[in-house]
DNA sequence: TCGGCTTTGTGCAAACATTCACAAGGGCGT
DNA sequence: ACGCCCTTGTGAATGTTTGCACAAAGCCGA
């Protein structure tokens, strides 16, 4: 979201449409893998991934020579090399700040710390809230945010709180150095350069899905007029 | 991100980059409306919306000529103009399945009810859940999904089921006329045709940070080695 | 009425992304 | 060892998105 100025210089550079599909790659190879898969061909992982198996081909290739031409890909091999190009060897501690609903359901999600993600602390500034069980762990003061992001080295913060204190909160993980920020508030946050933010909104996607059904219902009208319009 | 053909054709055709960007400009118009300004420049408004000015600009240029030189844009009008073109000035009932955390916080979410969306149902597979009560509602079992349906013209569905589930729960939605889908179940749905899927995996947006910071991390070591790895 | 100030709306070019189509290359059966 | 078949990796063509830069146009004060 926040864009560095990138480029495709040579080594490295993988754009920024190839790392938003990677993990979408990464989650059908699993599903290979679970299967008992050994290798898979970019028209059969295209096809489990929802995209052009081209596309897929060529946002491999920005990884490295992965395939066998004739054969396909191996599955374990091709998990490891995306994960690995993901961050996703290492282990990311993460805070999340807002123990509303959505920040529980963001603790109970079960794909979440599965695959190298960790939840470091649940936080929120509500003295009634702290203590509470959540998942395995329990809420903690909003206080104690700067101490559990020095603590565990936390880089990765997650924002689930109203949009009124979204920015305040922004501001004190940045300062406590957290680098990156997942922003489920509906606003917009203003970060430093060095920060990258990526905004999850409900209301938008919602928006988004009833202007094509604006669209899709106007067609029917004026080609059939009838069904939407009618008592 | 199911795509129709599109293509810029003169009078219609607005570019899908801009449909999702008008709920955000929306949200900042709302911002500045309750604020009681009364108009706005392209400046200002890219600046509360965190884009570039121009892109702005060509963006409201394509819903009409709406602004007025030397002055700029009128809030009420645009966020008048910007709700009609995202089909915003009628009523989409919603239904949501999966009555979990996630489909809990869902139905909580203020913004949700907030601008044009009612939820007409929250439903759960679950027995056991049926009748508990979320926000202003209470779960309905899953088998009353079509009648729903049916009855309050549903066409947008919100899937917030485990993985397992969602493309079942996909298929007997589209089976009984919804034609939009908001899927937060980690998996790829397949779909007719006529059916819009837009996808939101936290999982995913996880990975994607996680990328970048060990792009930074990577940068960070090799330039100045400090800080990130210091105690 | 006129000229200057400000801000919109847009032509254009560059950057980015997608898709096609095929040559290069590897495995396997004979 | 050879040749066939299959699939990768990628050049080139096409389509989409961005952002600059500026002409067109409305407002206001003199």
């Amino acid at each position: 979201m926040s864009h560095r100025p990138m480029s495709a210089h040579g080594s490295h550079g993988i754009p920024e449409a190839t790392v938003a599909r990677l993990p979408v790659y990464l989650r059908a190879l699993y599903a290979l893998a679970e299967n008992g898969t050994a290798t898979v061909s970019s028209e059969e992982l295209a096809v489990a991934a929802g995209v052009n198996s081209a596309k897929l081909r060529k946002d491999l290739s920005h990884l490295g020579s992965y395939g066998t031409r004739g054969v396909g890909y191996d599955v374990q091999y091709l998990v490891y090399q995306v994960s690995r190009e993901l961050g996703l060897t290492q282990d990311w501690p993460v805070v999340i700040v807002g123990a509303g609903n959505l920040g529980r359901a963001l603790a109970n999600y079960g794909g979440f710390a599965s695959r190298g993600f960790r939840i470091a602390a649940l936080l929120d500034a509500d003295a009634a809230q702290v203590g509470s069980p959540v998942a395995s762990l329990s809420v903690r003061h909003s206080d104690e945010m700067e101490s559990v992001i020095k603590e565990h080295r936390v880089s990765i913060g997650v924002i689930a709180t109203p949009a009124g204190s979204a920015q305040g909160v922004c501001d004190r993980l940045v300062a406590a150095g957290v680098t990156s920020i997942l922003n489920f508030a509906p606003c917009v946050l203003s970060v430093p350069e060095h920060v990258d933010v990526r905004k999850v909104d409900l209301s938008i996607e919602l928006q988004i899905l009833a202007f094509h059904a604006q669209r899709k219902a106007a067609m029917g009208n004026s080609v059939a007029d009838a069904q939407v319009v009618a008592t």
